[in-house]
RNA sequence: GCGCCCGUAGCUCAGCUGGAUAGAGCAUCCGCCUUCUAAGCGGAUGGUCGCAGGUUCGAAUCCUGCCGGGCGUGCCA
């Protein structure tokens, strides 16, 4: 609809640059706008205001001469100037009730596109280290990430969700010498507890399981605790086995998949490591001092050089970091997205600088700006009307179990992925479990479910509606609730393609809430079972539309949309 | 010091590729259940859009400088 508004005023604009009321150099760019208020009609352009000073003519006389110059249109009922020269336009009963007709014939599929043409994306995230439990960071970014790469499936993306465990280094270590300590019956307290141990209740929990020598079923292996309290290779394996199970366990409760878990030792047992720094250091952007070998990352902009491999020999963290988006890269992916929190934001230039150091080398013609981040910031946890600290060492939680388990998988995702992730966000965890009911999710749902009671009431009446019969005869909706409701639905589309361009799932759930809003209120103005039958297959249609954008909608979100509640 | 993010109603937050009187939820107050689920609806109260300049016909939105908060700024990950 956007799209032939935009035609006609091209196409005005033509007719009177060719009568030379127009100078013809104008190459304007037309925006056309949904209107905010009803009385501004249901689409705006303000190109006479743009267009004013080049044409030297005052805003309302350019608009006047655009409104007598646009081509007639079946689809529209007037145009009309307002304020300081604005047109408006009203579409025409038949335009603004199509969009009914256009959900009920698209069902599941009315607000997907194909704007990625099919092309490889990878969307990293979560990405927690295998040393704890899940927390409420990660579960912002589990639903937060998870809604982006629905939404880019939604819009034609070939999507890789993909999570990469930092089974490596120095935190493992810390992991292993900590749950050795509790295998020997040590706790924080003692003298002999290691300093960088982690204090928490779960690393008992390990501790026992490998001295009870259980199996751990992991997504690709099983590991045997040997009980061993000396064995620390034996530990580290089994240690990390367990804690990647749980983890695995808290996203299937939260109903996040993944397609791809990528250990990061894998980078060193597969030499890509070693492979990437000899490529760093052919590329002439890297130099040794003081013992250690630096990457020259201010040749990228970055503001000073870091360490790659320290002076007692180990790789710094960004290292395979970097092996790991070069293999990215390689497997196709011409688009990835790494959601993570804003805390790991001096990454993004290091693994940069890398990236470019080993594509100009080579001439992989790998984007600068490649990949793209999402850093979500802190989520602030209120516990009781005080902060909760989240310390791992501390043992301090607040685990994603614990979400899902107190407020519910559903209210969990969108209470995290409702919020931009550039906001911190404030997960109150009274107000969530004890005003349950005010939740906005509640109220999405709630209006699905109604219209779904709707249509079991029709049939326990003796009536019948189906889309195919009933989408046709829909000019008897003219409430001004009615009319309010196609234009929100009318909006999905475009809203569904920028909330994946922009990976902004929050917009999406702002939407729903909106939606839902004026169902309800809508719901209580009107009877939607009423004798008359053109007018109850009419509102019939209109709420089953209503339905199907609120269950795509929340599809989009991963969290369910009840039929009864 | 430097980099990134944030500052909008009492609270939590939308709105930010500039547009018409700044929105929602919660909280507070007043109403609505013999009627399709009241997990709902209607109404009221509540705002110098952190401050000051600048650009523009037009700024919460863009630019600059301050102020305040968060996160980084490791030969930790």
């Amino acid at each position: 609809m956007k799209e032939h508004i935009v035609e006609l005023i091209h196409s005005a604009l033509n007719t009177l640059i060719e009568g030379g009321q127009l100078p013809a150099e104008l190459q304007p760019r037309i925006n056309v706008d949904r209107t905010k208020d009803k009385s501004h009609g249901d689409l705006a352009s303000n190109i006479a205001l743009t267009l004013a000073k080049p044409a030297g003519k005052p805003p309302r006389d350019v608009a006047q001469l655009i409104i007598d110059a646009l081509p007639t249109s079946d689809q529209l009922s007037k145009a009309e100037i307002a304020g300081p020269g604005f047109i408006n336009f009203f579409l025409n009963k038949a335009a603004a009730s199509q969009v009914i007709k256009d959900i009920l014939a698209a069902g599941k599929e009315y607000g997907r596109s194909s704007e990625g043409q099919g092309k490889k994306v990878q969307v990293e995230f979560v990405s927690a280290n295998p040393t704890g439990p899940l927390h409420v960071g990660h579960g912002r970014g589990a639903a937060v990430g998870d809604s982006i790469c629905r939404l880019l499936e939604a819009t034609g993306w070939d999507v890789t969700a993909e999570f990469y465990y930092n089974d490596a280094g120095q935190q493992i270590n810390n992991l292993a010498i900590s749950v050795q300590s509790r295998c020997k019956g040590l706790g924080p307290d003692d003298e002999s507890w290691p300093a960088d141990g982690y204090r928490g209740e779960y690393i008992i929990d390990v501790a026992k399981a490998y001295m009870a020598k259980e199996t751990i079923d992991a997504t690709d292996k099983h590991v045997t605790g040997l009980g061993d309290a000396e064995d620390l290779e034996a530990i580290r394996d089994f240690a990390v086995a367990y804690l990647r199970r749980e983890q695995d366990l808290d996203l299937k409760a939260f109903g996040v998949d993944f397609d791809v878990y990528f250990l990061e030792s894998s980078l060193y047992s597969d030499g890509k490591v070693e492979d990437t720094v000899q490529q760093l250091i052919d590329s002439g952007h890297t130099y040794e001092k003081d013992g250690a070998l630096w990457l020259k990352t201010t040749d990228f902009g970055d503001d000073k050089d870091r360490v790659m491999r320290k002076s007692e020999g180990g790789y710094t963290y960004f290292v395979p970091d970097v092996a790991y988006h070069l293999d990215k890269w390689q497997r196709g992916f011409e688009r990835v997205v790494n959601e993570q929190g804003a805390d790991h934001h001096s990454t993004i230039t290091r693994v940069r600088a890398g990236i470019q150091a080993v594509s100009e080398k080579n001439q992989l013609n790998i984007p600068q700006g490649w990949p793209d981040y999402v850093l979500h910031q802190m989520v602030l946890v209120m516990r009781g009307g005080e902060e909760v600290k989240i310390s791992k060492r501390a043992g301090s939680y607040v685990t994603l179990r614990d979400l899902i388990d107190e407020v519910g998988r559903d209210a969990t995702r969108y209470f995290l992925a409702a919020r931009a992730a550039t906001s911190q966000l404030t997960f109150d965890i009274d107000l969530a479990i004890s005003e349950t009911n005010d939740n906005p999710v509640y109220y999405i749902q709630y209006a699905h479910a109604r219209v779904c009671s709707v249509m079991r009431k029709l049939t326990e009446n003796g009536w019948s509606w189906s889309a195919e019969q009933h989408s046709n005869s829909l000019e008897v909706l003219e409430e001004d609730g009615e009319k309010e409701i196609m234009k929100k639905l009318s909006a999905y589309p475009e809203l569904v393609k920028n909330a994946a361009t922009q990976c902004e799932p929050h917009s999406i759930a702002n939407y729903l809430r909106e939606l839902a809003g004026d169902f309800h209120s809508y719901y209580n103005a009107h009877k939607m079972l009423v004798e008359d039958e053109s007018l109850r297959n009419a509102r019939l249609s209109l709420s089953e539309a209503v339905r199907q954008v609120l269950a795509n909608g929340l599809d989009l979100l991963g969290v369910s949309a009840p039929k009864e509640m």
